[in-house]
DNA sequence: TAACCCATTGTTACCGGTTACCAAGTCGCT
DNA sequence: AGCGACTTGGTAACCGGTAACAATGGGTTA
């Protein structure tokens, strides 16, 4: 049994101002086609008793709920922080809210379900669901917005240059002395990786520096992958004096192994991160890290799905830009002991 | 204008079936009014086709959504991820979504309005909002079912006993030889805070210790604040061989501030926290830290707002357990050098 | 054989908004 | 005065489910 809540809706303050339903709903919408003197008036009162339009019958009739959601696949819980906070910052004041939405497994048929069951307004994938083109479809299929974070640039896509950055990343160390630099990569399914390992080819290409397979640790871009990963590259000979992983959570782990097996960073090795996640600063030595503006790029994200583009050129913000912190030293003033 | 979207309702289903639309609905949820034969029809004609039940629709004939809100202050971002894959978790499968909801500023007006909104099933309250009464109340009102999370027990509380802990933790530190030890305490408003203070004070009161205000820095639940409050206690003299934070970013934040001045952990000076959050794990050295599971809680909570309450005794998981990692050493291990 | 009961299933009125369509009032213009 | 154009507001159908209550049908009992 249902008890009918006594909750104020849009009757009672049609009831209550003398107009119809349908001006109320014209005054909630923010209608022209209403006299100033009438929309006044039906502001008091709803501003008197409080009255919030109820998003359920609102998203039947209009076939669209005023949700967005954040879709991932959990495998790169780092940035996932950044880019709650700047959606929510992004709705921040509006009638919209966040829906956290992971999709292990099969990512179509998971996605269509809640779409069909919720229709949000709009969605944001993070990568590396945001490089699969089925999804995308799937939102074209159901009218629901889609921004893909990461990699993807032009309509649907907001992006860092993934590829340069790496390679300036890299390319600094290079002008610090460092030679031997290893890698450690990410999942070869995930474009955005890829892009980067590309970066750091360039730069070494560039500067003809060695960058054989032995300086490259495959890695899946979790905490415990980049351990195992700086396991191995503190093991080949020479022994790099740099690394650069792929992302921090991954070079969090490349510390942790290199101080386990009584490396210290960075007087005996340099380590450098990507994304300059939360993480980056807490750990010590705090990390030297790419930054990528996921939250503003996530603000943006809502933004478009809100209907309200930015500017033309929504470049400025969205530069990748190197945060120097403690965890690289010049190849110089590293001592090459164990 | 609104395409029609010819998505497939209740109504395709039952022309479909031969039945009403009482019918499936009842099938959809579950109602044992149904004959086994009809309910077989129906079931496999809604996989053949693929139908999901219209959550909008559902949620304004029922007076309440299938969602489930996480609300939180942003004051101890620590947990969120913890409690946001626990509740994830306890929705998996189900009909239940996410949403995640901060209410900075005024939480009472910021929730009802989220409440009459969207009339989320149910909400999980992380302290210090879990401390409200006046949030209890609201929920009540609006028939929302509403755990609260950390330091409240009974009805709608779940909670380990931050007090027992925080002194068991310390206890486990003056076996270990230490007798000067510092705590950074969280933020005043806070009776979680509060609670893991007087375990501390417990701890040092049953073993005679010094307890006097210099050993107390005051930190607010951040990272920043730990290292400022770090810096602190490694002034006062002489200074404290061990420190405990009640949260682990405030324990991150001492050792950063304990590294940069020279002090390592845990050979100079050992440090815990307390929550265990993933943070612990990834930062060098690796935290010891007294484990609240948060994540289960926040499962359970989800089970409770969907009505399937544990067992009575919801004890088992429930239970605070420090985790021993890399930077605690006993007293006599400890140089006391700079 | 009629009366009755139980298990199923259907009828119909909502839930609280949006919207297509229509009606009425105001105004300026010829 | 007559007319259309423009403004403003009302009516009623609909979005896709749920639920109180009625109804149907077969077997069992008197």
């Amino acid at each position: 049994m249902h008890i009918p809540s006594s909750r104020i809706t849009i009757n009672d303050i049609a009831r209550l101002s003398g107009v119809s339903k349908k001006t109320i709903s014209r005054v909630i919408n923010q209608s022209p086609l209403v006299s100033e003197e009438t929309r006044s008036k039906v502001e008091a009162i709803i501003a008197e008793t409080g009255f919030v339009p109820n998003a359920q019958a609102r998203a039947l009739a209009r076939g669209r709920n005023s949700l967005i959601a954040l879709v991932h696949d959990g495998s790169d819980r780092g940035i996932l922080e950044a880019v709650e906070s700047g959606m929510l910052r992004g709705m921040e004041g509006s009638e919209f809210s966040l829906v956290l939405r992971p999709v292990e497994g099969d990512p179509v048929a998971r996605l269509r379900s809640f779409i069909d069951q919720h229709r949000p307004t709009g969605i944001v994938l993070l990568p590396p669901l945001s490089e699969s083109e089925e999804l995308t479809l799937l939102c074209d299929e159901t009218e629901t917005r889609c921004v893909r974070l990461g990699r993807v640039r032009g309509e649907h896509g907001l992006a860092c240059d993934d590829r340069t950055a790496m390679s300036e990343l890299v390319a600094w160390l290079i002008r610090l002395g460092h030679t031997r630099i290893g890698l450690v990569s990410g999942p070869e399914t995930s474009l955005t990786a890829q892009q980067r390992e590309l970066g750091y080819l360039d730069a070494m290409a560039d500067h003809d520096l060695d960058r054989g397979p032995a300086l490259i640790a495959a890695g899946e871009n979790s905490f415990e992958s980049g351990m195992e990963a700086g396991r191995l590259l503190l093991e080949v000979s020479p022994r790099p004096t740099a690394i650069v992983a792929c992302n921090d959570e991954m070079a969090a782990g490349v510390i942790q192994a290199a101080q386990r097996s009584g490396l210290m960073v960075p007087d005996a090795i340099s380590v450098v991160g990507f994304d300059d996640t939360p993480l980056a600063a807490r750990i010590w030595p705090a990390l030297t890290s790419m930054h990528i503006p996921w939250a503003a790029m996530a603000q943006e994200a809502v933004s478009r799905i809100r209907g309200q583009a930015m500017a033309a050129d929504d470049a400025p913000a969205l530069k990748a830009d190197l945060v120097i912190r403690n965890s690289v030293l010049p190849l110089e003033n590293q001592s090459g002991a164990t």
